[in-house]
Formats: structure tokens, C-alpha cells, sequence
DNA sequence: GGCCCAACATTCCGAGTAGTATGTTACTCT
DNA sequence: AGAGTAACATACTACTCGGAATGTTGGGCC
């Protein structure tokens, strides 16, 4: 059902069309910079639109509603997240240098793909609850589920882990809370910075790792 | 300027009859409540008036916009947290059972007043650009301050253990971060079940604590 | 017992917006 | 070259919701 999108070569041909599958994502990531940016409800799809320097037409012609639009902007996040960490966790090392390797790679990805995970921090239930239709609620509890599988693959080094003798977590299901929460909880409050150059970011983001992984005791 | 601050003078006055004053408290409560259930936007007057079994005319003249009442449940969400957490940062303990001591009083503030903490996480930036008049933008400043100083009193007690040689944190501003992004997550996953004892609710804030502060590492 | 005002209820309106229906262009295939 | 269609733009509608203007009521005060 969902079709894997061989992208172009050249980023750009000067006045045509744009070559196809293309402005499906470029539509995604406007709609996610204005979900960022002004919220859920506040973003109309006319702001989406004017990002594009496109009217509502464009937009309207690859989604059906603007909850469709939000549905890919949380897939395309997740998706960012899981190509980030999945490798990882096939890695020959500890099962605590992985964890902090893996949550180095998030804070990474948050700080990466900021509009996308911002927008998906705002309004995951709530949108469940206010959705009309059964359908979309039946794509939420897929999104929810995809999110629930990632948050797994944190649970599943920390069981290792502590079965290994390297960790010491008395309950699973909470660090893993407190894990995802302080990682996820970056999109709050990191701003970026233009004069910021990638080792400040990448040094932000291991410190992060750090601190979840080892927390503050001597 | 004209933000009359009514300084509740008395906190409580029985029950019984109500004061004047309390109709307004009912309004904040109901406010939560909705904000909580179907987000800032969404959420209406008539709703907020419907909680109450009142109309809109209650609502507006208690409060002048819908934005002074979300303005009204953030104070009483930051109000609920230092009211549990300033009383322990004046105990004589060592820093460390101090942090674990705040962790798991803000936690059970976390649960305790769920609707207005959840309230609260949806949109404090994002209003902030939406904010149309100054004066509601110099209000929203003020709420940003507010949660500033509370996350200080975390950093403080991070840097006197540090001092003392309880902690080891490499970098306070991101440990704090972590901290306070791990104990905020709560509201994000935390529902309220009705066959929840109270020494359940303990129980996991005092995991909850122990996981933040002490991190997974053996 | 009339005045006054707080504390609401009722009614109304206009701005803003999701979604639709239709028009237009450019490209492809035969 | 004409038909078909993808990829938009334009124009329009129906509806919601915040906020204000106005109406109503009950209780203190002289």
C-alpha cells in the first residue's frame, strides 16, 4: 500500500513541473514548519499553501483533509526516528553504551527534524478524541502503535541490559518513560541557532544522552 | 495594567456558600478540564459554560477573553507546583534525597492536577506568537518567567550537590532540562484509572523520581 | 419598597476557515 | 492533432466560534 519513492537526481528543473511524487513531501514539510510555528488549528491551509507560494488547490489535490496531512507529518517523523536508531540496535557493544548511543541519535533527529516532531508532540490523543470519523481514528491508532514499537526498542536494551547485569533499572516500563520524555522533551526547548555549528549540536546532544543514561548521582 | 490581580487573601472559606470568588475557580477548573479533553482551540466557551451548566455570559464576565483564562490556568498550574515543591528545598537533607524528595512531589502534582498540567504543556510558545496585543504577550512572558524560576530550584539544589560532591552532573542546564522534560512527560502517558489506590499513584511517582535522578546505570 | 449593581442568561453578528466545485494549463500517448 | 489526464489555480459556500450588546434576576442598603 504504501509505495517506497525513488527521488530524482536533480533537486530542481527550473520552471516545469515538479517531477511528480516530489511535491507530496514538499507540501509535508511545509505543513510541518506551520504546525510548528502556529499550531495545529491556527495553521490553515492557506498558511501551508503560502509556504509553497501555492494556493489551497495544490495542497487539496494530494490530501483529502488536513488531519491526512498531520497523519503524514507524524509518519514521516517516526520515520526519521527509526532510520536514525534502528541500525544501532544491531551494534556488537554494551548494552549501556548502545542505550546512549541510541539516545544520542534521537536527540540528534530531534534536533534535525525539528518541525516534524514539534508538530507531532501537539495534540496525539487529542486529535484521537476529535476526530469524526472511524477511519482516522483507525490511522491515529496505527501512528500510536508505530510510536509505541520505537519506544520498544528503548525497553528492549534496557531488558537486556539489566539482564546483563550492566543496567540497573528497578521498573522498565518507567525509565523508559522518564527515558523518551527527557529526550522527546528537547523539541521544548532547544531553538536553533544560525551561528550554531554542528559540533555544538552534536556536543548538545550527546550531554543529553549522558544525563538520561546515567542521571545525576556521583 | 488593568489586570487586577485578585489576590486571594483568604485561600478558603469552607464550604457551603460560595463566596463570589470561587465562581471564578469553577471556571478555571472547568477551563483545565476542556483545554485538557479537546485542546486550547478547540476547545469553546460554550464548553467551558457547558462543564458548568452556565451559558457564555458567566465565563465572560469572570474573564475577558478565552486567552485570560488559559492565562488564569497556567498561574494555578505553576501555583500547585510550588506550593508542593518550595516547602521541601528548606529541608536539611543532603541534596541528593532533596532532588529525589522534589522529583516526587512534582510528580504527584503531575497526577494530582492532571487537567491543568496538561493544559498547560499545549501551547505556551505557540500562543506566544499567536498572542494579537502586547498586553497578552507581556502576561505570556510572565508565565514563561514564572516556570523559570520554578526549574530553578532544581538547578540550585544540582549545583550545591555538585559542590558537595553528592552529584555528578557535567552540565546543570542539560541535566535540569532532562529533569524537568522526564517529570513533565508524565502527563503525557499517565491516565487516571479509578482503581488506582492512592499508594499505587505513590508508588510510581516515587519511581518515577528514582529513575530521573539516579539514571539506568548500575 | 424603591434603587442599584453584581452575576449571570440571551441573542446576535462578523470574521475566519475547511472543504468543494469548477476552470485552466501542460504534458503524454496514440 | 485531438483526447485524456495529472497538477494545479480560482471562486464560492456553509459553518463554527469568539466576543459584544443587551436583557433579566436576586439580594443588600438606605
Amino acid at each position: 500500500m504504501d509505495e517506497h519513492i525513488d527521488d530524482d537526481t536533480l533537486t530542481d528543473a527550473a520552471e516545469g513541473a515538479a517531477p511528480k511524487q516530489d511535491s507530496r513531501r514538499e507540501i509535508i514539510e511545509a505543513a510541518a514548519q506551520c504546525f510548528m510555528l502556529k499550531g495545529l488549528d491556527k495553521a490553515t491551509m492557506d498558511d501551508i499553501a503560502d509556504v509553497l507560494g501555492a494556493t489551497k488547490g495544490r495542497v487539496y489535490h494530494h490530501f483529502r483533509s488536513k488531519n491526512a496531512i498531520y497523519f503524514a507529518v507524524y509518519r514521516q517523523a517516526m520515520q526519521y526516528c527509526f532510520d536514525a536508531v534502528t541500525p544501532l540496535i544491531s551494534l556488537d557493544t554494551s548494552n549501556i553504551s548502545k542505550l546512549e548511543l541510541m539516545a544520542h541519535a534521537h536527540a540528534r533527529v530531534m534536533m534535525d527534524t525539528l518541525p516534524y516532531q514539534r508538530s507531532i508532540r501537539l495534540g496525539v490523543e487529542v486529535y484521537l478524541r476529535g476526530s469524526t470519523t472511524e477511519a482516522e481514528r483507525a490511522v491515529l491508532r496505527e501512528l500510536i502503535t508505530l510510536r509505541n514499537d520505537y519506544e520498544n526498542l528503548y525497553r528492549e536494551v534496557l531488558r537486556a541490559g539489566v539482564a546483563q547485569g550492566e543496567l540497573d533499572v528497578p521498573n522498565i516500563e518507567i525509565a523508559s518513560r522518564a527515558l523518551m520524555g527527557a529526550l522527546n522533551g528537547l523539541v521544548d526547548w532547544y531553538r536553533i541557532r544560525p551561528d550554531q555549528s554542528e559540533g555544538e549540536r552534536d556536543a548538545l546532544a550527546r550531554a543529553l544522552a549522558h544525563a538520561v543514561v546515567h542521571g545525576t548521582t556521583a
